[in-house]
DNA sequence: GCATAATGCAATATATATGTTACATTTGAA
DNA sequence: TTCAAATGTAACATATATATTGCATTATGC
């Protein structure tokens, strides 16, 4: 489950636990996340999207893979 | 925790059954998602989003709360 | 070099998303 | 009306997101 968590947070100079602390998780948590190791749920999705400044297009969208379902 | 899925799953002609078994959980999922009852992981966001051929800005974004912090 | 911050990661515990089953209510077509 | 499909919802079980603690590794500045 890649996503661009580590991008976003470096552009605005956030440390992972500097990025825990507003969005009220443990930093293990958004160091899994940004590892792709973990399924974050929406309401998480959303909070690390307030404060990093962007849309969860921008930050977690992924192109369908190509199961031809 | 609102958001747009009943619409857009209506839009596509899909009951909650048929959306259900397309994203691999259960109607159930699906009804409490859309009463805004359940947080969904972003993975089964994204195969919604998938599934009814959204993003996810567009079917799950919310804008963030005025709570100053 | 050394010290400290930032990060990776493992083990275990807890909270909660989701499944399973079942039944009730609503809706819409015949 | 009636019947079936669609939906709401409850109780309990399971899977997994997240917390907690702790320690190792990797920068980075002094």
């Amino acid at each position: 489950m890649e996503n661009k968590v580590k991008i976003a947070r470096t552009q605005v100079n956030l440390t992972q636990q500097q990025l825990a602390d507003k969005v009220g998780v443990t930093r293990q948590t958004i160091s899994l996340i940004e590892k792709g190791k973990y399924n974050p749920t929406l309401k998480l999705c959303l909070d690390i999207c307030y404060a990093v400044n962007k849309t969860l297009d921008e930050v977690f969208w992924l192109e369908r893979e190509n199961d031809d379902k």
